[in-house]
DNA sequence: ACCTGAACACCGTTCAAGT
DNA sequence: ACCTGAACACCGTTCAAGT
């Protein structure tokens, strides 16, 4: 697949042939490499990545990768680290957009949005492989709170303008909305629902608006 | 590990070997495979299950396993379907007790209880290797079904006597509380929220109750 | 620096053979 | 019937060696 990402890649590729040819196989075997597991969860699901098959994939042989990962572990975190990257953008992009009332409704479809877009992302993100590993990645770490941390913002502003119903602390809050969300997204995207993308859509929205004061 | 439960299995065995001496190893060997796998799991999750391991601990070679479960999915369909089964137990006895209200907010955390308890159970239930593969195992689907059929007539019931807040559809509120104890179960055992298991029961509570009408 | 082939331990699965 | 040892394909990981 060519992308016009991958013109410098080809570029130096060239360069490097002219000089010292058969030197280079490639201009960023991390990124391709990332990008072969991301295929194969996305296929497969997170059983059937695999190392091997990724070096396969990307033209390499199978202990080249660790050149770019200690071990698989770390090729999935990587996954994970660009997922909740994406992710906090995503959140953020859906904040700024919209009145009050759409603000908050809409960060909960980007969520979704997200999860069901970036799938093999999402498990790998939530996967067995990274489940309780919590300070063992501070790059992950870091980056997981981030997305965290702009939920509970748009939970503080929401209470703070009398929006939500109740008066639960925003801390709680924030923490049965995001189960709320990841959940959805685990069942459909794991098809124990029968729910298409925006039949998940009007469900969060509905949700959503029956957490709030009417507009 | 001796209980009570693994008597008959001890005599069996006993006169097994009086009869023809090194014929048995185990008077029930697919439970204690069962039980092995389970044991796997609850010390290092869905990853850390191997057949061979399992095999090693019940004591026989590791293609003893082949004899009770046709491959290492099959054995993961067994443990899922057990667990299923006392999921639907626990909600059924849950909505036995106490007042509509009480019966209503201890579902919720009778779930809770369950995932938490039975966490190998759980992970195993909602874990990458079973996830879509629906229609492939009736036996699964069934008892799955019977779980949130189980969740469906509570909500319907509490719809009818006007517990709930809003007039969202019955399977649409059903979806919403399964999206939500689901994830809530999902996100402490991964280790992605701080609760410990009192927190989070209390938690559930609070949101069961803000889905209703006071009292 | 970056890549390769050979090697090791381990797992899932199959097969022929034992009682 | 139920179990075993040998064998095969595959994966994660390491190592010595190549440019």
């Amino acid at each position: 697949m060519l992308t016009v990402s991958t013109y410098p890649a080809m570029i130096r590729c060239v360069r490097q042939a002219k000089r010292s040819p058969k030197r280079y196989h490639h201009g960023d075997l991390r990124r391709a490499l990332l990008d072969a597991a991301v295929a194969l969860v996305a296929e497969g699901g997170v059983d059937a990545l695999n190392l091997r098959e990724a070096a396969r994939r990307a033209g390499v042989s199978h202990n080249a990768p660790y050149r770019h990962f200690a071990d698989k572990e770390a090729l999935l975190v990587a996954i994970a680290t660009e997922g909740f990257e994406r992710l906090a953008e995503a959140l953020e992009a859906a904040e700024a957009a919209g009145d009050d009332f759409e603000r908050f409704v809409g960060g909960g479809e980007a969520y979704l949005r997200f999860a069901l877009e970036h799938s093999a992302h999402y498990r790998v993100m939530f996967g067995p492989t990274l489940a309780n590993k919590i300070g063992q990645h501070p790059d992950l770490d870091l980056v997981g709170m981030r997305a965290f941390k702009g939920l509970l913002d748009q939970v503080e502003r929401a209470e703070a303008r009398g929006l939500l119903r109740g008066d639960t602390p925003p801390d709680a809050v924030a923490t049965t909305m995001w189960a709320y969300v990841h959940g959805l997204a685990m069942l459909v995207l794991d098809g124990h629902l029968p729910l298409d993308a925006d039949a998940v859509y009007a469900l969060v929205r509905t949700t959503a608006q029956s957490m709030m004061n009417a507009p």
